[in-house]
DNA sequence: TTGAAAGCGCTAACAT
DNA sequence: ATGTTAGCGCTTTCAA
């Protein structure tokens, strides 16, 4: 931030407008001989436009602001890697804000991004917020005026979503065509979108493959992985070969207390679990796991975003499809 | 960013002078009624100062930049989690920038967080670099007239960092002491410091316990899980009783290869890792594992940075003692 | 083809 | 105790 547009004009003999012409591929007429002059001026003296300057005068600042409730989170560190990566390309910048799943923080950095010019907000729900906490959120935003889109939730306006219906889906008909028929689940919050949406693709599967569908096969978590150790503690009664978690940190707590209970994955209980994070892979019996296309989520996410900023595109939802990833926890049920 | 000073100058009948100067409680002499009127008619207006206009000014933008190599890895995820929480705390922010683990995106990146005026840079250096780049680096910060504080690395200047030689020692005591004579280890490349440090107290404890120092029971990795299984083939022939992994992931991989290799762990063979990642603890042998006070660490980072361009702090290192965290992979040899 | 001047929203001498 | 004025570094009419 050393030198300025005015250093240049001095050190040519021309006027600050005319450097500033040049320096932005202005298309006005200007003589290609002062046009080098200045660009080697400014190149020699290492100019670098003073970006506060330059959103001041033009109210844009090229930057995004990416609110996620817990970046330590696999989900929202890919989808920050990839939303960044897409910035970076177009000579875009990311705020991140960590809102520590707070409502109150999520709506503070709202402001606070504001007063900083951003250019729009990628905005991952706090999960201690109901409905109407979103809509706040949402509704702050818009009386500030500035773009928003959702991660993984649709309210209104954009969003970047993932069809957890089909997610659900996929892996209930995974294990119903290995021969399942009494396969529980350890969901989410039931007042989570995400949550519902699966236990929708479950019974539509269940339905489909003529499957009754039994409540007391389901039972409600949080998607921590000790919600997947109570999980099957509460199933303990039931009959059961196979198991849908709704998150991977749910499943491996499955998997523990399965052991603690001397079954063993996948012989006695088959176990899907849901988005198919890192460790998933390298577990002793890597679990078979529906994926969410975070990275593209990510990169989808912050792409649309700056075209709405930029006024090239309207609202709009890009749904993502999920895809099940099939290893060892899931195998045909016993006999 | 709707209502600006001039509004509430208008709205009270006062000049911007004295609006500015009540909202930023200068200490200068304003009748509290003037002061009543002030602040009531900005908050009436939900008045925020348009920060672009702050830093232009003020030539301080309370923003800090946080180049790492990779967000996804929990190592930088932990550390800007706790570094943007500090920063919030004082009303900073964070520009979170990615380098893909390539100087040349850090140098880029360093340009673009000067152009947009951060008081200070935090640099998770990336691992394709040598000295000479991570000197270059410093330089270019250094010439920007950037505050800037290294993570995990000494070179110049300010950093927060780690004494992994003190934690290459605590994990070698512990199986020293545990019994174990010939400890194998799996370092992480010979060209970087942490790994060169855990070499160092690896070799102290042995020195201190009179146990001699076997140079083919190390075999370089570099830091992949995959390096973990290299290491364990390249040892086969060897007679080691503990394996001390430079991190957990190569931790995980020699649990992978010695499992194939029909040992198992701890019974055949120690592991210790280094990192203590999350998945550590619920792995079927939780890992015993050598922690890093990230969360300290980040925290630290961002304080001590704001403190300097504060101009509160001159250059300084802080050092943080790693600790051993003692779980099931680790037991006495056998016999 | 180039330049003068106004102004983005704010702060800070310097009056009054 | 409050107001005038001059910028911060840049873009952008409008003139020349």
């Amino acid at each position: 931030m050393r030198t300025t547009i005015k250093d240049i004009a001095a050190a040519t003999g021309l006027s600050v407008t005319t450097v500033s012409l040049v320096l932005n591929h202005k298309p006005s007429g200007i003589s290609s001989a002062t046009r080098e002059r200045v660009l080697k001026a400014a190149k020699e003296m290492d100019y670098r436009p003073n970006q506060l300057a330059v959103g001041l005068i033009k109210r844009r600042t090229n930057t995004i602001g990416l609110l996620v409730p817990d970046i330590r989170n696999m989900f929202y560190s890919a989808i920050a890697k990839e939303a960044e990566h897409a910035c970076r390309k177009k000579g875009w910048t990311v705020m991140l804000c960590n809102t520590g799943d707070q409502h109150k923080r999520e709506l503070e950095y709202i402001r606070v991004l504001g007063s900083r010019g951003v250019d729009g907000i990628i905005l991952g729900i706090s999960s201690d917020g109901n409905d109407e906490k979103t809509q706040e959120s949402c509704e702050l935003t818009r009386s500030l005026g500035i773009p928003l889109l959702l991660l993984d939730r649709t309210v209104q306006g954009s969003a970047v979503v993932v069809d957890h219906k089909k997610g659900g889906f996929l892996a209930t008909e995974h294990l119903i065509k290995l021969g399942h028929r009494r396969i529980a689940c350890i969901t989410g919050p039931s007042y989570l979108q995400g949550s519902i949406s699966r236990v929708e693709g479950y019974r539509q599967a269940l339905s489909q493959y003529g499957i009754p569908f039994d409540e007391s096969l389901l039972v409600e978590g949080g998607y921590m992985m000790q919600n997947g150790e109570e999980g099957v503690l509460k199933l303990a009664d039931k009959q059961y070969t196979a198991l849908f978690a709704f998150n991977d940190m749910m499943a491996y707590g499955a998997y523990k207390a399965l052991r603690r209970q001397g079954k063993s994955v996948p012989d006695d209980v088959s176990v899907v679990g849901y988005d198919d994070i890192f460790f998933s892979e390298i577990l002793e019996v890597p679990l078979t796991s529906v994926r969410q296309p975070l990275e593209e989520l990510g990169s989808a996410a912050a792409s649309l975003l700056m075209e709405i900023a930029n006024g090239e595109t309207e609202n709009k939802v890009i749904q993502f499809e999920p895809q099940l990833i099939v290893r060892k926890s899931t195998a045909k049920p016993k006999e």
